[in-house]
DNA sequence: GAGATTTGACCATC
DNA sequence: GATGGTCAAATCTC
């Protein structure tokens, strides 16, 4: 094991005791003010422990961009050299009909995914080779909860074109951005082309607002309309609404914590520290406390 | 017939 | 060698 590794267990075995000692403080209602400060501590650890990651993760990251061009080859297998990716819950009761992203995309593939029991479908922009386009999206119909689908973007739309006019749609929503840390993931959101134009039309009234679980109504659904010219509902073939970038390490997690664990970087932190802490009732009452 | 989806094959990466 | 991302021919839908 290295030495970064065993800083980073380090850190979270303190997150471990400090978050034991707040659950019997938090049997206590007079220390309250005890209780939020070890919150802020454990917050502070976990900080640590990830942002080692992160830099170990970039630094890999670094030199395999580095070893790419100074080959100068072109690999088939997509090398991002955008890390933002973003993952997308979508709520129950939306396999069937449609979320009109405003944006077209065309399937270009499905595989079976190793250790998932459902296919991860392939989607790019249908102005991939007329605007060169290089939107991608991939969706994933959630192992554990099925009604829930994760969908990752990769890249920004460079594309003019939109299919249709806004739509609101009816889906929660949890994001992650690779590469940073969750400090800046919540205090430095930027939306890309995308992100904005979605945000734009859901009337959303901040960006904070995007990392809130929400949900709302989408009259092609509830109509059992057949938007997104019909047929891009069906099961691994959705297309969510709104993409933001910006942080998965949220109360988004929080509030759907069955659904991260495809995503490639949140997913491996929670999972980590989902051993170590018990996220219960408590732990969404600590994110409220420290406004989350 | 045009455009979208399906699916097996190919290839890069790990 | 296993896995995941993409290609492209076949097929489907409108």
């Amino acid at each position: 094991m290295v030495m970064e590794e065993k800083l980073v267990i380090n850190e979270l075995e303190q997150g471990r005791e400090l978050a034991k000692r707040l659950m019997s403080n938090l049997k206590d209602t007079s220390s309250i003010e005890s209780s939020k400060s070890l919150i802020s501590e454990i917050l502070s650890i976990y900080q640590n422990a990830i942002s080692m990651l992160d830099d170990k993760k970039v630094l890999k990251r670094s030199r395999e961009i580095d070893d790419k061009y100074s080959k100068n080859v072109i690999k088939k297998r997509k090398v991002f050299e955008k890390t933002e990716k973003v993952s997308f819950f979508v709520g129950a009761g939306q396999e069937k009909g449609s979320i009109d992203d405003g944006y077209c995309w065309r399937k270009y593939g499905q595989k079976e995914i190793h250790g998932s029991i459902n296919p991860r479908g392939y989607f790019r922009c249908t102005h991939r080779f007329t605007q060169n386009c290089l939107a991608v999206k991939q969706v994933q119909k959630s192992d554990r909860d099925p009604s829930i689908f994760e969908v990752k973007y990769v890249g920004s739309h460079t594309c003019n074109n939109t299919t249709t006019s806004p739509k609101t749609p009816n889906f929660s929503v949890s994001t992650f951005q690779e590469g940073n840390t969750a400090d800046e993931q919540r205090e430095d959101i930027k939306p890309t082309k995308t992100e904005e134009a979605m945000m734009s039309f859901e009337d959303l009234e901040s960006k904070k607002n995007i990392f809130r679980t929400f949900s709302f109504s989408n009259y092609e659904f509830e109509n059992g309309g057949g938007g997104w010219k019909g047929n891009l509902f069906h099961e691994n073939q959705l297309s969510p609404a709104a993409t933001t970038s910006g942080s998965g390490i949220t109360s988004e997690i929080a509030t759907a914590p069955a659904s991260v664990e495809n995503s490639e970087t949140a997913d491996s932190y929670f999972s980590s520290l989902d051993n170590i802490i018990d996220f219960g009732p408590d732990w969404l009452l600590s994110c409220d406390v420290l406004n989350w």
